[in-house]
DNA sequence: ACAATATTTAGACATGCGTCTAATTATCGG
DNA sequence: CCGATAATTAGACGCATGTCTAAATATTGT
């Protein structure tokens, strides 16, 4: 379950991905066309991240919508805060 | 150098390595006799988490000591508070 | 200098993963 | 119902990565 989030966040399409769906939700459509790879490999790293539970879909008509889900990304900071980052700014 | 870093937390090994260090510092072979697999597989994981700045490495005569570089985990928690944890407990 | 211990490096191998094209599913409008 | 559009799924391919064994490097003690 943890695997699965830190595995998703280790690629960089994935991140950017993320990142540009915290600014908005947005369609599969409108995230692939930030990227210069094809369509179906973007997909495929969509239904990465929602393995992991960092996003979620919903589809509205023709298009499926997605948006970010940062609760997991809370639990992501407390793991690393509480075992790791040591007290300073933590 | 991002990338690097979260492509080396991407490994549950390195990670439970990274908490075991985040104990206290250790030894190569101590934190080697923690995992089922052979001595020079940990040393590769121990080599790219030193790669992706986590962790540092210092010769101790016939040992070298591991510690935590928890400056890189504030920034990795920066990173993800300041993009995608989005206001709640962040 | 030599043997023993600690650790890394080299090379090989299997599996995982990101990418592609082609085919499939789903929805909407006429 | 059909054609067009949106998106996913299937299958293939190459490269990255985790693991192993064996060899190399470094340090210590005799």
């Amino acid at each position: 379950m943890r695997d699965a989030l830190f595995r998703a966040l280790a690629d960089p399409t994935r991140r950017r991905i993320l990142e540009l769906l915290a600014e908005r939700d947005r369609t599969a459509g409108e995230i692939a066309e930030h990227f210069p790879i094809a369509f179906a490999s973007v997909s495929h790293h969509l239904g990465v991240l929602k393995g992991a539970g960092l996003v979620a879909a919903e589809r509205e008509g023709q298009h499926i919508r997605y948006r970010l889900n940062s609760t997991v990304f809370q639990d992501v900071v407390r793991y690393l805060m509480s075992k790791f980052a040591g007290g300073s700014d933590a």
